[in-house]
DNA sequence: GCGACAG
DNA sequence: ATCTTGTCGC
């Protein structure tokens, strides 16, 4: 079955993000992208890259640091138009951002490929209002008058996710996305596997 | 000037 | 992000 989003049918899904080893002279970044099948949520097809960063990690710039080695994981995808992502989780904020840009808002706009930002943790604004312990429960982030995003506690017991607009995704839409990719983990499983993912490029980039 | 500050 | 095993709580 497949569901619509305010742009059209979603076949895959894909997640993204990077470890990375503290202290680490060679300031290697390993990144990883996860293709899922909608609904099944099951891995299709999995790329990885490691790059040296250019820049340390920064409150506001994480994007510059990150987004060259996503850029390489990403095109060492299969090109068969049977893998190419309908839409993409990127660990990080979307428009949950100083000025609009957070990491998944830039590579969605780089790659155009339909972006949502899921953080874990606040950048800036505030909580609109207590968030209830239910699990699905949500409330608007709020920056200066203006919302950016939603907060949304996937997990009972567990802090809440940070969801906002990345790149040709509504607010809304991007909220539910995150909603059905749930499995019983405080991660959606594209952001959940691909975190697995980077940790298992930063094991084998140790040999190769 | 001080505190805050995605990953 | 990462350092790290067991452990306290639901």
């Amino acid at each position: 079955m497949v569901r619509e989003d305010a742009h059209g049918p979603v076949h895959r899904i894909a997640g993204v993000d990077i470890s990375s080893t503290r202290f680490d002279p060679a300031n290697l970044v390993h990144a990883a992208v996860v293709v899922l099948s909608w609904p099944e949520l099951t891995p299709l097809a999995t790329a990885a890259a490691t790059e040296r960063a250019t820049m340390p990690y920064i409150p506001g710039y994480l994007g510059f640091r990150e987004v060259p080695a996503l850029l390489v994981a990403w095109q060492r995808l299969a090109t068969t138009p049977d893998l190419v992502p309908d839409l993409v989780m990127v660990d990080g904020h979307g428009v949950a951002h100083p000025r609009g840009l957070g990491i998944a808002a830039h590579l969605g706009a780089l790659l155009d490929v339909p972006a949502i930002g899921v953080a874990k943790s606040v950048l800036v604004g505030r909580p609109a209002a207590p968030l209830p312990e239910e699990p699905g429960a949500t409330v608007p982030l709020l920056w200066k008058g203006r919302r950016l995003g939603t907060v949304l506690r996937t997990k009972r017991r567990s802090n809440p996710l940070i969801i906002s607009t990345g790149h040709r995704v509504g607010e809304a839409s991007a909220v539910e996305w995150v909603r059905r990719c749930l499995r019983g983990y405080r991660l959606p499983e594209p952001t959940r596997l691909a975190h697995l993912a980077a940790n298992a490029e930063r094991c084998d980039a140790h040999g190769g």
